[in-house]
DNA sequence: GCCGTGCATGAAATCGATTTCAGAACACTA
DNA sequence: TAGTGTTCTGAAATCGATTTCATGCACGGC
């Protein structure tokens, strides 16, 4: 019988069953509605149960418009990635996305391809939409989207780096000292001529911080970094490998060892030594950044900087979840990069050895 | 000037600019800046051009909550996917926010984890979030998920398959037919002995449909596919390997060849065989499904089956949006889905050949 | 010179849930 | 028993933009 009526219902339901609706079959007000929707504590048992079975009864589904336009609350953040190309963005937003589903909030997506104007135009329209916070990739934004932010009293938190003297909430880890680390620990295999292959630095903090970190550590060790041994490069396998190319084919010191940006780039750097008959690392050590999911399974596998996605993604979606419900959070939680030795890195010595 | 009054503007603006605030600026109705803003060419020009500097001035944000509320239309969209972990997901779900946000509309994004009862709560959600149109993957969905959908009067389109007969519009491939081009291609080169390597079949019809299709093509050649070679996986490259060392261990006839649900696997096989000192494809052949960014990197190169993930995204979200506005738009659109030749398989002789 | 047509405009109703405010019912204390 | 709180409830105002409906005006045809 419920089934029969619940049927005549939906093919009625031209029009949608409204909180009133819900009030008239319980027998009370939609303010009583409403309340054992939001706050079922402050309603007596009974009528709550007689809300309940009239909702289910007639289907009611809640109206988050109206609900929004009322309470100011939309229950909606804003995720602003460059892309969802990159397997780190999208681990990220994946864990950012369970993590605000658990506490009931929608996370509406948006993209700017690397591009920051894109970016505030983007933002935007996230905050016209209700986004009660946003969550950004980077600590490098046009001064218009904080201005917007501002303006709207929106909070937000930067994603991938970390920065205790930025003035915006940082979920992340210190670029710079992560490549740095890397460079480090090419430095005290031995090498000298370092090859770079960048991910594109135009506005992208993280590779700008992240070639900054290998410059200054190899200046540090009064190592030469010549223009010609650095090569900016989008992420895709195919570029890492015209990327690696380039840097191979010059002549004086050849590079010994090369940093890329990402593990992606590695990756084609990689298939470009065994493309050349280069051994990795007998005659070029490769390392990566970033840990991707085949980084341990390549061959050899990768030295590389292990970074957490989705521990950022978990991490800025709990400090968002906590600014919001009016917790004071720590607005700058660093998470751990690690190091991660493996085969593709050995000591410059090494070829020598061998070509000896 | 207008600078000083934009900063005091930003800090009084305790209370948000409304649409009336404008009006008053602007010397007209709300209801024609209203027009100005949805419908330009219903104003004239002169009026339209005091409401867009007063808008200007005041640095008003429309807000979506009331729009929506009034108007019955949200501008957003749901997308629900079963992860983001999964490249191909995470591209497609890429490509249609691309198209999306071209036309003005936002895209809400929803994970259900692979568990098709998380699904019909994610859209539940997503409904009462307003959500126009809703993004599937898969043909196979609980059925109080489409009673939602009729109630609610939503349209969906399913991604990733394709089938004439469903009852829902599809964007995507035959799935079976696709892995059956896979099978045949190997039966062709002269396998008889094949092992497979599936995703989880569990609440998955693509899987479902693919391992559907090998069979059925193998047994269309008359070819045996005892139950021991067929194994289900997640997908992971690590969990690739240990599928493949499970097939490898079997003693009686060891499959000259295996079909691995996807490329994450195939690589996680194709790793497995170096493990083991097989030669692919001397020893045996692997193919994939998905033709990932690597596939084509990988040692040696994977046969494997393209599918246009973007594209799909594309035409995904191209549907929604022709049916929102009106249009009658073919409710079935296949993608082309390509074979591609690589060197990971080869002629079954070639192992006999070696051998001897 | 008059009337019909069409366009620009404004006033006011409206979308649907929430929330404020005030009142009722009840319990508990002095 | 009166007084003081507490808890539950309902009526009505409210969030902010859109949209309907009616009006005024200009224009062109007859």
């Amino acid at each position: 019988m419920v089934a029969s009526k619940e049927r005549n219902r939906l093919q009625e339901s031209t029009s949608r069953v409204r909180v009133t609706d819900v009030a008239r079959l319980a027998g009370c007000a939609p303010a009583t509605v409403s309340r054992a929707l939001n706050n079922p504590d402050k309603v007596s048992p009974e009528k709550r149960a007689r809300v309940e079975s009239a909702m289910q009864e007639l289907g009611y589904v809640r109206n988050y418009a109206a609900r929004a336009l009322r309470s100011q609350r939309s229950n909606m953040v804003g995720v602003l990635i460059p892309t969802l190309d990159y397997a780190l963005y999208a681990r990220m937003v994946g864990a950012a996305n369970s993590r605000f589903s658990e506490a009931g909030i929608s996370t509406l997506i948006a993209t700017y391809n690397y591009d920051l104007d894109t970016e505030v135009r983007e933002a935007k329209l996230l905050l016209e939409r209700g986004a009660e916070a946003l969550m950004l990739v980077g600590d490098n934004h046009r001064p218009k989207l904080h201005e917007l932010l501002d303006q709207f009293g929106v909070p937000c938190v930067c994603t991938y780096v970390s920065n205790p003297r930025s003035s915006h909430p940082t979920v992340g880890f210190d670029n710079a000292a992560a490549a740095a680390k890397l460079a480090q620990h090419l430095v005290h295999l031995g090498h000298r001529n370092i090859g770079v292959i960048s991910g594109l630095t135009k506005d992208n903090d993280r590779t700008t911080e992240r070639l900054k970190g290998i410059k200054s550590e190899l200046s540090r060790n009064s190592i030469d970094l010549p223009e010609s041994m650095v090569t900016e490069s989008p992420y895709s396998i195919s570029d890492g490998r015209r990327a690696c190319a380039l840097l191979l084919s010059r002549n004086d010191p050849k590079p010994t060892a090369i940093v890329c940006g990402n593990d992606v780039l590695a990756l084609g750097a990689l298939f470009e030594c065994h493309a050349r008959g280069l051994k990795v690392p007998d005659d070029v050590s490769i390392v990566g950044f970033d840990n991707l999911e085949f980084s341990m399974h390549s061959n050899p596998p990768l030295t590389t900087i292990d970074v957490p996605a989705e521990e950022m993604g978990t991490a800025a979606a709990g400090y968002i979840l906590g600014h919001l419900s009016g917790e004071t959070v720590s607005p700058h939680n660093p998470v751990k990069v690690e190091l991660i030795l493996r085969e593709s890195s050995a000591p410059a010595a090494a070829k020598r050895v061998r070509s000896a």
